[in-house]
DNA sequence: TTTTTTATGTAAGGTAAATTACATGTAAAG
DNA sequence: CTTTACATGTAATTTACCTTACATAAAAAA
């Protein structure tokens, strides 16, 4: 075990100093510390009284958690967390654009969080609710088998889609990961069959055979592409053009995914009635396989 | 008393409030809000009794100014300067949200794009630009083998970020799909080697005995976790809580991909010099084995 | 089982803070 | 030279908060 809990205190904000002991809270305490990290710091500008109302705790187990960080009491805390505050507004330079993504040179996270959000603005603009909602009817036909596959790097969004997608309706497959199996598996589908197909560039020629042998056999198709267009565009019933750009050359799937499971979610609720029950066995499965840890709260 | 001058109160922030009314202030009154306006907004975070030490004057002429300027009591008047305070520091990546959240019945697209901007929002508050870099520092250093381990869900990003960082460096290794093999994988754990675990609720339990026995053999464990942190948090060295909250109950892994990647990025600027040969390479294997479509820009 | 430890809540205390009431002083108006 | 209105402080009251002490229940150890 690396117990080593109480390293030598060289965090300077109070969340990098709690985080450093998240280990060694009890339930309650825990509540309390979650609450605290969860919107950092004004959930610590309160009084003690209405702190430990949010966290659904008594007082005194706020004062005990806070000796057990090391403040000798609230008051002293919240001193300290108003410095903090203080030296964060007043110091614009080094520490607001860690919250602030104008900076012009800033952290890789900030150009990364940027790029993503644009990315996210640009593809909302360009996919029409009509054309998601028909995806979502389509996705809906459960007697429709559903088949998903993807390539050398989209291939993981694929599994994460289908994990989900799995657990809302039945009648779901994913294409095998070698691609040796892939016309094998083409064998399974029959007309009016659904195949999601991802191919961002560069655009493999494996899933653009395996597309159209799935279109000649009667397949819907719904393709998750870049903004340049996959050519199993041109097999394709839905087609969602998704923008991967970087910023430099690097392509991003953030938003890929972002989309996917936005389908899962928008199916979820439309196939609610019918996937609750569905979903209750999956968690008696769990209970019974004790996978999982089991759930304190 | 002026009542008068309530000019329809179009100013949304307390400090406009008050310069709109600069011109009819007392004297003492005027040290008041040059001290409130001095360094806004902490300065009024006090107690009212401090607030005047620092003025200069007594408690019931802070009254009396806050009264003129429209607040019924210092309690009021501090709990809207928190609310300000609180919407400035949540306000960071997104501007104005684009996506109206105000939609009440919006489409399923808005009310995901909300909700993911929010977890990230929240989560790149939660982390720090340094803990970030320790991480990438970590990675950076190739001599150390990497290994990469993913549950349930999250083994799809496991895939995505091993596919990545194949790429960008040599020594990297990800855990067999079958649970069963786990065991065997631990065994090419050697000390000083770094394992990266993917745990978000529901926390299993193959992934808990595996980071510990990893940590056992030495190994410096990365963890990208939830809000509530898996166990693992106990055995590892650096912990990525990222925010998956999605609004009715599931989970979202759309920023616990975003940091993926985000450290994707920031390895592959940091190890440039010594990544882009082998870039070249894999360009070539890709063109001999044609599986991808040639490019014809 | 019994005992001890740990976790957490209830209740009471003392203290500081917020608000109100009153008093004093200053400056303009009669 | 009053008188009135305004500005501001002192003191008292009430309210809320922080803190400590004690009690209880659950968990762990014996």
């Amino acid at each position: 075990m690396n117990d080593s809990p109480v390293t030598p205190d060289n965090s300077h904000t109070i969340a990098e100093l709690i985080r450093s002991q998240l280990n060694q809270f009890s339930p309650a305490e825990m509540k309390i510390v979650n609450h605290l990290l969860a919107n950092y710091p004004m959930s610590g500008m309160v009084s003690i009284t209405e702190l430990s109302e949010s966290c659904g705790v008594s007082t005194p187990t706020v004062m005990r958690t806070l000796k057990k960080i090391g403040y000798s009491s609230f008051t002293t805390f919240q001193k300290e967390l108003k410095d903090e505050l203080q030296q964060t507004l007043s110091d614009p330079i080094t520490k607001h654009d860690q919250w602030a993504a104008d900076a012009p040179e800033s952290h890789v996270l900030n150009k990364v969080a940027e790029t993503v959000t644009t990315n996210l603005r640009h593809s909302l603009n360009q996919i029409s609710h009509e054309q998601f909602d028909a995806i979502v009817d389509l996705l809906a036909q459960q007697e429709r088998a559903l088949h998903i596959v993807g390539g050398r790097i989209t291939s993981a969004f694929a599994r994460y889609l289908n994990t989900h997608l799995e657990v809302i309706r039945e009648n779901v497959h994913i294409f095998p990961e070698a691609v040796a199996l892939w016309p094998h598996h083409l064998l399974k589908i029959k007309p009016d069959d659904v195949l999601i197909v991802f191919d961002v560039r560069r655009y493999e020629q494996d899933l653009i055979t395996t597309s159209r042998l799935a279109n000649a056999r009667g397949a819907k198709i719904i393709l998750f592409t870049d903004q340049w267009l996959s050519p199993v565009a041109g097999y394709a019933d839905h087609t969602l053009p998704i923008r991967i750009e970087g910023k430099s050359g690097w392509d991003s799937g953030v938003v890929t995914l972002f989309f996917a499971e936005a389908l899962v979610v928008a199916l979820e609720e439309k196939l609610w009635s019918q996937t609750s029950e569905r979903m209750r066995e999956l968690e008696n499965m769990f209970d019974l396989t004790e996978r999982f840890k089991k759930r304190t709260e």
